[in-house]
RNA sequence: GCGCCUGUGGCGGAAUUGGUAGACGCGCUAGACUUAGGAUCUAGUUGCUCACGCAGUGCAGGUUCGAGUCCUGUCAGGCGCACCA
């Protein structure tokens, strides 16, 4: 009987489909481990080999922890929202949901083929009314909570109403915008319901805020943060700018120190925890109060070195900064007015590629309060509005961009550090001894002085100068910023939200969720609404239905519906938790449920998430483990980041001066330095197998090729290869599904395990796939004779050696599979095999246990002979075999000896030898007397079951 | 500029705590069986050398009886942040 692939694989996967063979429920009798992928968005293209290769490492990962008995959830769906589908539906007409759909189902199609352990009774979609229904409802939650700085966690906003009718803004240490407002008690209870829901903006978790968003034309929408990057948008690539404009928001700054230390909690990788703290940036500094000369104006500004005050020369405020305005002199309005805008109609581009030297001077003096001297405010564009408070105070010695503004506006520079030259560029280098603090012949504020100090001594001392004197305190910043919420899309989560008298309500619980309402098409409308502006009839009968008629208003009224819709993120930032009771209709997750699954055990995914997904999520659940919705504070204990896997190119070479229009030549890779006017030319990669091309396919692939001719060597056509990213247009797009028909799933599977570690980057190249197909063949044959035919699974006793084989094997891939090298553990697969095969080998209970050991690697082969060996069931609920160590021993012992470090020869000692034993043996043993000749022995060193070195002289 | 990671044959990649570098696979070479081989099996395959041997893990040093592994410097590649005060 040969190794049918085909035949066997289609059999167990419907097996499994029809025995529900990975169905879990919840068992308080059994340990519970759960295993998540990152679930993908379903895009048109469908799945190339790269896409499963975190599936496949995480099955394999969830089988093994299976038959190791463990109850595992792994279960998968779809993020199915996404700008592609809706872009689509702009050009085609064509529903979203209606495209979406297709390609989920191209996907699940794909995904069967591979045989993975999926519940696939847990799927969900993002796009799904049952499911996003609980998006909606935690928005809600955040809107109804703000977050409390001393509990450091959220808070009922009803808590915070109580407070405020107490003692107004008095006493509150709350998570709050950037413009602090203090008000008291009598003020607060004076405000109407629209200044109200204005001021409580300031403290909401998920608030509608002016603020600056980076606006993307070309997309017709805003985007957050991390779906920026170097000025120009992510999807598309279209120019970003700053904008001004009232959007949703998360308060996902006042999370920024919690989500810094969750970070040691959590076994994730160096690189992406480093990634996630530069993206948090915290920054501890002081924070100094500047007073405007003649005026009234005081102003913060932010430092991380208090110590350089007595150098600072001038002040420079961002150009968004409220303060401009304030500070600037008559005289100067008119220059400063026209810097402003100027700096408003550059792009984030812009600003990025060319670094002038830009800025204006507003008229104004500020005090330093450490010296009484008189500075000028100046207005840059290199000061951020979003970081710190959006003013500087300037040290050109010891800050290169204050340095080059300095230069570039002839200010002074006056040097702190002892021995720094500041003639060609600034000091920035925070060490040495202070000096010129203050200068000679001047006087600090009540003698303040830090001449002589360490750069460190002098930024503690100023801190606790300014804060003793009432002038500044110690302040910690961070870079992380709030994220954008709302997007002008039509594709998305509508917002849970109405308008009365413009103060934006929720929509009462019990009326979640608000669907997402039909349209006729799916541009922005004329007047320049997002897309759910030509909603109008639905949201009338939405706001009625649900809304007005639930909360007992007059059914005349009409309330407009926030037209927003939610960014691609919402849907997957507690998706991990829906899984965990995925039918609930009353809330996200039952207690029951998720006190059993708490949290993802080990997640796999891209690093291309790092700074979004992976911060929001972690965000989500602090927000709802505050509020004991999830009973783990970080959701995603381990985190394995798979490579990508890029394509591998194909090229034919084509002759210029030999070909004609209907008449191509192409000349073999080898052959082509041969030729003047070669052209490489993408070839489809299917045609081609271990870089030799398939002539006759080639020359049907395209009718221009059909009367092609071919330059040889050895008779073949050898073509070019190049590591490029898998895409259409190069030609190198493997699909799994070929593969699967070719060499079946559990190769598929074994290779792309083979290739290397999973986490690394690495190119595809279908020429090693033969190898693991071989090393399958060669695994059935240990079971079946292909020529006879004949069943050669025996009850013979195994010999020592196999014992040995199988053993080793046993232990090499239970150590293999905890540490997620799967690559090896594929070797000693083969290693093992090969071994069995030599010997003979065909025991029942050794095949048994190998089967077992495969079956998370290539379960259909594994299912098929666990049947065959006829045992009950499926090979899922086997028991993890247990290695024996006394078959491991060997009864010789074969050590090498070396001289000075250096190996000379082999020795065999009996295994239970003692040191002294061996030492003397190896001294007394002919070949040693030729290096030892006289020499004296200085040392020996044994290192047990491996070497034996004399140190001589 | 700051921070992090990685450098091993023709290729992908192995090497517990420092202990015979190159496992395993691909490719290549030779042989066997074949009408045939892009099937299968066997043997070989880091380089130089007929050989004995010698050299060898980006480069230069260091620690050690012994370094791919530890330390210092340096070069190259990759990733993250970036006018963040």
């Amino acid at each position: 009987m040969d190794y049918n692939f085909r035949e066997i694989e289609k059999k167990w996967q419907k097996e499994w489909v029809d025995h529900r063979t990975y169905k879990v429920t919840e068992d308080p009798n059994r340990p519970k481990y759960y295993v998540l992928n990152m679930f993908p968005y379903p895009s048109g293209a469908g799945l190339h080999v790269g896409h499963p290769l975190g599936y496949i490492a995480s099955d394999i990962y969830a089988r093994y922890k299976r038959l190791n008995g463990f109850n595992v959830l792994n279960p998968m769906g779809y993020d199915a929202y996404g700008l592609p589908a809706e872009q689509y539906a702009i050009k085609t007409g064509q529903h979203p949901a209606i495209t979406t759909e297709q390609n989920i189902n191209r996907y699940r199609e794909q995904l069967d083929k591979i045989g993975f352990c999926f519940d696939w009774d847990r799927e969900v979609r993002t796009c799904d009314p049952h499911y996003y229904h609980w998006t909606q409802w935690a928005f809600e939650k955040m809107f109804n909570s703000y977050y409390d700085n001393d509990l450091k966690k959220a808070q009922p906003i009803d808590k915070l109403i109580a407070h405020l009718e107490r003692q107004g803004t008095e006493g509150l240490n709350v998570a709050q915008g950037d413009d602090t407002v203090s008000f008291t008690a009598e003020e607060w209870n004076a405000m109407d319901d629209k200044q109200k829901s204005d001021a409580l903006m300031n403290y909401r978790i998920a608030y509608k805020g002016e603020t600056m968003v980076n606006w993307c034309a070309g997309l017709g929408t805003v985007l957050a943060n991390d779906e920026v990057v170097e000025g120009v948008s992510v999807r598309g690539g279209f120019p970003v700018v700053q904008k001004k404009m009232s959007q949703w928001c998360l308060r996902v700054s006042a999370y920024a120190q919690r989500l810094l230390d969750g970070l040691d909690t959590i076994q994730w990788s160096d690189s992406i925890k480093e990634t996630q703290k530069n993206w948090i940036g915290r920054s501890e500094g002081t924070e100094v109060e500047f007073r405007v000369k003649d005026s009234d104006v005081k102003f913060t500004i932010f430092t991380t070195r208090a110590d350089t005050m007595f150098g600072v020369t001038f002040m420079v405020l961002a150009p968004e900064s409220d303060y401009v305005s304030q500070v600037t002199t008559e005289g100067q309005k008119a220059e400063v007015d026209k810097y402003i805008d100027y700096v408003k109609k550059r792009t984030e581009l812009e600003r990025m590629s060319d670094r002038k030297v830009t800025g204006v001077f507003t008229g104004s003096y500020a005090i330093n309060p450490l010296t009484g001297d008189a500075i000028p405010i100046w207005v840059s564009e290199y000061v951020l509005a979003g970081y710190g408070t959006g003013a500087i105070m300037a040290v050109p010695a010891h800050d290169s961009r204050d340095y080059a503004f300095a230069k570039h506006f002839n200010l002074p520079i006056i040097p702190l550090i002892e021995g720094a030259d500041v003639s060609e560029e600034s000091f920035d280098a925070k060490e040495g001894i202070v000096t010129n603090s203050p200068c000679e012949g001047k006087q600090g504020l009540d003698g303040f002085s830090l001449n002589g100090l360490t750069v460190k001594e002098a930024i503690a001392a100023t801190k606790k100068f300014v804060t003793e004197k009432g002038i500044g305190r110690v302040k910690v910043n961070y870079r992380l910023r709030d994220a954008i919420f709302s997007r002008q899309r039509y594709w998305g989560e509508p917002f849970p939200v109405y308008y009365d008298n413009g103060i934006p309500r929720m929509v009462p619980e019990e009326c979640l969720p608000i669907e997402l309402p039909e349209i006729s098409e799916y541009k922005p409308t004329e007047s320049g609404e997002p897309p759910l502006g030509r909603a109008k009839k639905w949201a009338w009968d939405t706001v009625n239905k649900q809304v007005v008629e639930n909360a007992k208003i007059d059914q005349k009224t009409v309330f407009p519906l926030d037209l927003y819709t939610m960014p691609g993120f919402a849907g997957s930032s507690a998706y991990y938790l829906r899984y965990m009771d995925p039918h609930n209709e009353e809330e996200l997750v039952s207690k029951k449920a998720d006190e059993y699954w708490r949290h993802v055990d080990l997640y796999v995914g891209g690093t291309e998430h790092a700074t979004g997904h992976l911060i929001y999520s972690r965000f989500w659940n602090k927000f709802l483990y505050d509020y004991g919705v999830s009973c783990e504070e970080e959701p995603f204990q381990k985190l394995i980041n798979q490579g990508m896997i890029q394509g591998r190119s194909n090229f034919v070479y084509r002759v210029g001066e030999l070909s004609t229009a209907d008449k191509p030549v192409f000349v073999s890779y080898n052959l082509r330095k041969n030729y003047k006017e070669v052209t490489p030319i993408h070839v489809w990669v299917n045609l081609v197998k271990n870089d030799i091309l398939d002539i006759e396919a080639f020359k049907q692939w395209s009718p221009e090729y059909k009367n092609a001719e071919f330059i040889l060597e050895d008779g073949k056509y050898v073509c070019g290869w190049a590591i490029e990213k898998m895409s259409k247009s190069m030609y190198n797009v493997v699909n799994p599904d070929d593969i699967v028909r070719d060499y079946g799933a559990d190769t598929l599977r074994l290779y792309e395990m083979f290739l290397g570690p999973v986490e690394a980057s690495k190119p595809w190249d279908t020429n090693g796939i033969d190898g693991c197909f071989r090393f399958l063949k060669k695994l059935w044959s240990l079971f079946w004779e292909n020529r006879t035919d004949k069943w050669l699974v025996d009850d013979a006793e195994p010999s020592k050696d196999s014992l040995k084989s199988v053993h080793k094997l046993i232990k090499k891939v239970t150590g293999d599979i905890e540490a997620f090298s799967y690559n090896t553990s594929i070797s000693a697969f083969m290693i093992c095999v090969s071994e069995l095969g030599q010997q003979k080998c065909h025991n029942r209970e050794m095949l048994r246990d190998v089967v077992i050991l495969i079956a998370p690697f290539a379960p259909h082969i594994a299912e098929e002979l666990w049947h065959q060996l006829g045992e009950k069931g499926s090979v899922c609920d086997a028991q993890w075999p247990k290695w024996n160590e006394a078959y491991l021993q060997d009864n010789e012992l074969q050590m090498t000896v070396s001289f000075n470090g250096k190996a000379r020869y082999q020795k065999m000692f009996p295994a239970d030898a003692s040191k002294d034993d061996i030492q003397q043996a190896t001294l007394d043993d002919e070949r040693s007397k030729k290096y030892l000749d006289g020499k004296q022995i200085v040392k020996v060193i044994v290192v047990p079951k491996k070497i034996i070195n004399i140190v001589i002289k």
